[in-house]
DNA sequence: AAATCGGGGAG
DNA sequence: CTCCCAGATTT
């Protein structure tokens, strides 16, 4: 931390002006609601994926009313293949909450925004800075990487005490914002951080902060930030039943609310060959010995990894009692765009039922 | 303080 | 393969 004319963020926006990114669609128009729907897709997730997701998503859902009028599933299906599924059921539930205590707009109010589902503090200061020109700092793994390295914070971010120091620099640096440069300094730093202060291979020679880097200065740049603590994953396994009846439809099942995957259409999983066996007699009757095993699905999480064993059965039909129902449904293969299925699950599908 | 939540990009 | 990213929420 330094003096408060501190010359940090003079020196990220004079670079940002000739080397940043200016067309970014959430900035033509920069709305508050546009806005806010680039910070939740950008959370974990990068620019260049984030993109043609969000230019569908403001397509269909152009306004806070719409997405507030839309059905979960619709929000689900456009976000089908971002992961943190949460993010679009908080986005949802917020817009809601937006209708019934902000007359349908985005609040211009830090704590009204801390408020709604999804946002913290970091989302609430980029969501106020760029729409608004509010002097208000962020966080991001950007901002982190590089108060890291300039100001040579030792310790993993993922800790409250750096995270501290951090926030604490963070804010010590908007002194030096000029006036009505703030939304441009919010995403400054964040391209900055994505552009050439990167991970790996920072171009330290193009960097306007050169004289102001104890990273730099003092050789430290490639062990800074200090990386997260190793930690062996958990590996788990599943069995995958991917039935198709006679017009070639797939039953689906609809996950849980909460837990991975929440809230999506996916296939019956089971633990184990007996579980399976069980669910396929209650719900379609003999013949679960027919199955043929198709190739494993591999997939990894941030805590775990896991495997998916698909099996599959043709021309079947479900049992007289078993209800086709909100819950259980076939689906047609023209139909699986629209619903939100994990990305895995749905690859699987169009392989399956591209013949 | 630690665990949970996905998917993809990059080395 | 490994790491980790434009984080927030829950426990």
């Amino acid at each position: 931390m330094r003096a408060p004319d501190d010359r940090f963020a003079t020196r990220v926006l004079r670079w940002f002006d000739v080397a940043g990114r200016h067309d970014l669609p959430w900035q033509h128009p920069r709305t508050p609601y546009r806005v806010w729907l680039s910070e939740i897709m950008l959370q974990q997730t990068q620019v260049r994926v984030a993109l043609p997701y969000f230019e569908r998503f403001v397509d269909a859902l152009p306004d806070v009313r719409a997405l507030s009028a839309a059905p979960l599933d619709q929000v689900l299906a456009l976000w089908s293949g971002l992961g943190y599924y949460a993010r679009a059921r908080n986005l949802h539930a917020a817009a809601r909450l937006c209708v019934e205590r902000h007359g349908g707009e985005v609040p211009r109010d830090f704590d009204a925004l801390l408020a709604l589902p999804g946002i913290g503090r970091s989302t609430a200061g980029a969501i106020l800075s760029q729409a608004w020109g509010d002097r208000i700092a962020i966080l991001d793994g950007n901002v982190k990487r590089v108060l890291c390295r300039v100001h040579a914070v030792d310790g993993w971010p993922g800790t409250p005490a750096v995270e501290k120091r951090l926030w604490a620099v963070a804010d010590a640096h908007l002194a030096g914002v000029p006036e009505g440069r703030m939304a441009d300094y919010t995403q400054a730093q964040m391209d900055f951080g994505a552009t050439l202060c990167t991970r790996h291979d920072p171009a330290c020679v193009l960097c306007p902060l050169q004289d102001e880097c104890t990273a730099l200065r003092t050789g430290r740049v490639g062990e800074l930030p200090t990386p997260r603590p190793g930690k062996p994953l958990p590996e788990r396994e599943a069995l995958a039943l991917l039935l198709r009846d006679a017009e070639d439809r797939v039953l689906l099942l609809r996950r849980p609310p909460t837990g991975i995957w929440a809230a999506l259409w996916s296939l019956p999983e089971h633990a184990d060959r007996e579980g399976a066996r069980d669910w396929f007699s209650r719900h379609v009757g003999t013949g679960y010995d027919d199955a043929e095993a198709l190739e494993p699905i591999a997939h990894a999480f941030t805590h775990y990894r896991l495997t998916l064993r698909p099996l599959a059965w043709h021309g079947v039909s479900l049992g007289a009692a078993v209800r086709d129902d909100g819950d259980l449904r076939w689906v047609a293969r023209a139909d699986l765009p629209a619903l939100g299925i994990p990305a895995p699950v749905r690859s699987l599908l169009e392989r399956v039922l591209r013949a």
